[in-house]
DNA sequence: GATATGTTAATAGGTACCTATCAACACAAG
DNA sequence: CTTGTGTTGATAGGTACCTATTAACATATC
């Protein structure tokens, strides 16, 4: 009676995909935590690390998410000491987000964790087939972009 | 200058994923709300419409989601009048989750909709590809899962 | 039968996303 | 200079998850 309930009969990869990632997130995050870290917040950390302060629609572009989701997360950040918000002197309407001492300090392990756990994720995989299921995640991704734009959603 | 911006230089297709689950639940999303419908909802309504009643821990079980985010799902179902919980006269505690007339009535075109944009996702690609897919996710989950449970997560 | 141990569900509190909308400023065209 | 249009960010309200905890009942054991 082991046999696994199902709710679809076809191979159905997009189910499960939404399984993995929500595992994911949640190890890498329980991790994160004793840093004082989110999975959310690396994109963020590890952009502004390497260059100079941006602002917020910059920043969810790069992180791939809308801007009010953005803008939720940096509140969180600031308000962790992780960020600050600078005025933007070339337009009054922005405000540059910058990292602080603390979260540069920070940003080292929480990629080490971000990385060993994707290994993790990977394990027994060969190069090939990690840049086979890349190549298969883009597709379907622009797939639904390109769904996304055409259908106004 | 269309380089895309990276945070981070090895494939990873764990980004891509989160993504493409956002962008795909979105679409999903958006067109099952004109039924008064959510994806998340879809599972439950599936296994419903296929047997008797069921307690929500199981439902939880098929779902792969905990026991309360069930909880809530089905408390807003309910709200919504497409389950009903009737108690269950072998167990006291338990109470039986049981479709309503409406839900019924509704499963069968959201089922469509979640059919037609997999096929959307999954576009281009050959039956051999979707199943090498299928595979390789089942792997990392499989590999997330066992993580999660020996590193106590 | 009382007591300890499971099991089922509910609730509190938080993160992370979404859409829809609004406010503030920038800037080009008339 | 004003007026329209675009851009940047903030806010309101909702969904869907999560962990941690508690309440209520079930069951096995002594």
């Amino acid at each position: 009676m082991d046999r696994q309930l199902k709710t679809s009969d076809s191979p159905n990869p997009l189910r499960i995909l939404g399984h993995a990632y929500r595992t994911f997130s949640r190890i890498v995050d329980a991790q994160l935590r004793e840093l004082g870290l989110a999975m959310s917040q690396l994109p963020v950390l590890i952009v502004l690390k390497q260059g100079k302060p941006l602002p917020q629609a910059e920043l969810a572009r790069i992180a791939r998410v809308e801007q009010p989701s953005m803008a939720q997360l940096l509140n969180r950040m600031e308000r962790d000491g992780l960020v600050e918000r600078l005025a933007d002197p070339e337009d009054k309407r922005s405000r540059l987000i910058s990292l602080t001492e603390r979260a540069s300090r920070r940003m080292h392990k929480g990629k080490a964790i971000m990385e060993a756990t994707v290994n993790i994720a990977l394990q027994g995989f060969s190069t090939a087939e990690i840049e086979q299921l890349d190549k298969l995640m883009q597709r379907i991704d622009e797939n639904l972009e390109r769904a996304a734009e055409e259908g106004h959603y």
